[in-house]
DNA sequence: CGAGGGGTTGTTTTT
DNA sequence: CAACCCCTCG
């Protein structure tokens, strides 16, 4: 009989702590930052120091004497989570910046590298987005001859949204076709067949994408004990951000990450739910309580960033809310300005008028970086942006289409993946169909002969037309020299691959001076990464967000620039001053929202947290009327969300044209 | 078999 | 007002 010896390896260690926590942290916060044994339920309100509260949370930890590998800390974006590292390292060292973070997604990415193998997954598996799977879709699409069918078949695009959709709500991809794409009804059977293939494909290919990250994760933590034991002893106590927007599988991780430990403290706000979209429960939070009944609930209530008029505009308008915890969010900052409540005649005047306060409050010493324009959906920017830049304000823009969807740098991107995994299908019929003289047909072929091939970058054995010779040699040629930098810095590579990829794109494009630049900014991206390997899978995980991504002009530039954010990109930021434009019904709440009752409390609670991001100046403005060019009808009415906010709390401006 | 033209489509939000 | 798709011509 052996016998067992039990080591504690869990201890805290009583010392005196650098920073003195109760007198930085109200009752309530210094509750939640001390209390690190068992399960906390906290509910955080807009602006309620939530990201500070973690932030002491983690500094306490490491101040006690707990290893910063046994913390984690899974967030809504990965920069949030090193954000609050990089603050963590300020306060208590470089510790801090030991501590595991990020988003549930690239967690299970590096779990998934590390013991992907108890349960069968190789470590070399790729991750694939949106794009990539809209890509397969198509290819197995016509494999299957369903773009022969007569009547309209959804876009490569939609199939994929509706597979993502099924998985996230847990439901089976028809059910989903009939709740949500009721005018594909009928290709209902074409569809599922075609996810079938999709899944065998993702198989065969070893390719993940983001869903099956998380049921990856899943079935690693519930089937194998090995794999499980070894992740809940390393990660002792976790810590869920934003935990009103996790999905029913993101819950049953959390879980079972807490473990027997059950460390857990998961933080949200249920008014601030904005992602059900995607699957997003927020009875996650509700049922917290349920899964552990002995759970500490902590709520933060105070409010340490609106002046009382903005959160008396906020309050007003939950008031309409039909469900949730009621809670009313109080500040002791003192009084300010009314919101403002701007009725314009048109979108341009709507965008001169937004242009020409940002110069007003600039004038009186507010900067750039200090104002933001949030609003539902990207493009209702455009008129704006058009005003921006004939002033010369400089700007970003966060939120809606991506950089790297831009066709020329998905281009660049399957270079530089094939030379990571030869075999990659997508990205060799990409490359292929660059070259003259090679369409669908050949590519296919080509590819046949790749896949099989003792070296697939040796093309000049393949058949085709004599016009595509010189194009086959020149890529094998360029190939072969980058295929010696795999396991370099992907810097070197990215650059062989542009050289040979500007005269395709001079050829192809019109306008290749600026996706010349998108490409340079590809670049300096790329400089930052050790291998290829991580630069690919950091871009899958979280694509950079615009052209001009903070990524390039982080601190480099002390310049001003001003924000404008879709409000799902503005979640847990602030600025001093803040524009909501376009609360017009038919825009703000959006159109398609207003059928669905849900859909409708959601659209609301994303005008809640737009008005909450606001620190002491707020406009809400809308065009009185708009014509809509996708419905063929007039938008004329305010957004019913100004309606629902109490008259006597909004300031009524009106433009006056001189 | 590929390329280029014309008609058609559909436009939230994101890891 | 784009991409995107399909179809026809070379």
């Amino acid at each position: 009989m052996v016998k067992t010896f039990k080591l504690n390896t869990d201890q805290t260690v009583d010392r005196a702590f650098k920073i003195d926590y109760a007198a930085l942290l109200n009752e309530q916060q210094y509750e939640a930052a001390t209390q690190f044994r068992g399960p906390i339920l906290c509910i955080a309100g807009a602006g309620s120091g939530k990201t500070r509260t973690l932030i002491y949370r983690v500094a306490r930890m490491l101040e006690s004497g707990i290893a910063p590998d046994n913390i984690l800390l899974l967030t809504f974006t990965r920069k949030a989570a090193s954000n609050m590292l990089d603050r963590v390292a300020a306060l208590v060292g470089n510790e801090g910046k030991a501590v595991a973070g990020g988003t549930y997604h690239s967690f299970a990415a590096n779990i998934l590298r590390k013991y992907g193998h108890y349960i069968g997954l190789k470590s070399s598996y790729s991750i694939i987005d949106e794009g990539d799977a809209g890509d397969i879709i198509n290819f197995l699409r016509s494999e299957l001859g369903f773009n022969k069918k007569e009547s309209r078949f959804p876009q490569k695009k939609t199939v994929a949204q509706m597979f993502s959709k099924a998985n996230n709500l847990e439901k089976t991809v028809p059910d989903i076709v009939s709740a949500f794409y009721p005018q594909f009804e009928e290709h209902s059977e074409d569809i599922e067949r075609l996810h079938e293939e999709f899944g065998k494909y993702k198989l065969n290919n070893m390719l993940l994408d983001y869903d099956d990250l998380l049921i990856y994760l899943h079935r690693l933590l519930s089937t194998s004990d090995a794999a499980r034991t070894a992740i809940t002893t390393r990660y002792r106590y976790v810590m869920a951000d934003e935990y009103q927007d996790t999905n029913g599988l993101q819950a049953r991780i959390t879980f079972l990450l807490a473990g027997e430990n059950r460390n857990i403290m998961v933080v949200g706000d249920d008014a601030q739910s904005i992602y059900s979209f995607r699957g997003a429960r927020v009875t996650n939070i509700l049922e917290f309580p349920q899964a552990y009944p002995d759970c500490r609930i902590i709520r933060l209530e105070e409010n340490y960033r609106s002046t009382r008029p903005i959160l008396e505009a906020a309050n007003s308008l939950m008031e309409s809310a039909r469900e949730g915890f009621k809670k009313t969010l109080v500040t002791q900052k003192g009084s300010g300005d009314l919101p403002a409540c701007v009725c314009c005649e048109d979108e341009q005047e709507q965008a001169m008028f937004v242009a020409a306060r940002i110069l007003e409050l600039r004038e009186q010493g507010i900067k750039l970086n200090n104002m933001a324009v949030l609003f539902r959906s990207s493009f209702h920017a455009y008129q704006l942006e058009l005003e921006l830049k004939r002033r010369n304000i400089p700007y970003v823009k966060w939120g809606g289409f991506k950089f790297l969807e831009a066709g020329h740098l998905k281009d660049v991107i399957s270079h530089m993946r094939i030379v990571q995994n030869p075999y990659d299908q997508v990205s060799w019929l990409r490359v292929l169909l660059l070259i003259e003289g090679i369409g669908t047909h050949s590519a296919s072929e080509i590819f046949k002969h790749i896949r099989f091939a003792q070296n697939p970058y040796d093309l000049s054995t393949v058949k085709a037309r004599a016009k595509a010779e010189k194009g086959l040699q020149q890529l094998s040629k360029m190939l072969a020299s980058a295929s010696s930098l795999v396991n370099s810095p992907p810097a070197r590579l990215l650059e062989i691959v542009a050289d040979y990829y500007f005269p395709i794109l001079k050829e192809r494009f019109d306008d290749y001076p600026r996706r010349f630049k998108d490409i340079d900014q590809l670049a300096i991206i790329a400089g930052k990464f050790a291998t290829l390997s991580d630069f690919l899978t950091d871009l899958a995980l979280e694509p950079p967000k615009d052209s001009v991504d903070e990524a390039l002009a982080p601190e480099t530039s002390e310049d001003e620039t001003l924000v404008l954010s879709t409000i799902h990109s503005a979640k847990g930021l602030e600025w001093h001053s803040v524009f909501v434009i376009h609360a017009l019904e038919g825009r703000f709440p959006s159109l398609r929202s207003l059928k669905s009752e849900p859909e409708l409390e959601e659209e609301r609670r994303l005008m809640y947290v737009a008005i909450t991001r606001a620190a002491e100046n707020l406009a809400i403005s809308y065009p009185s009327q708009i014509w809509d060019p996708a419905t063929g009808s007039l938008l004329a009415r305010p957004s019913r969300f100004i309606e629902e906010i109490d008259s006597n709390l909004l300031e009524p401006w009106q433009i006056a044209r001189q």
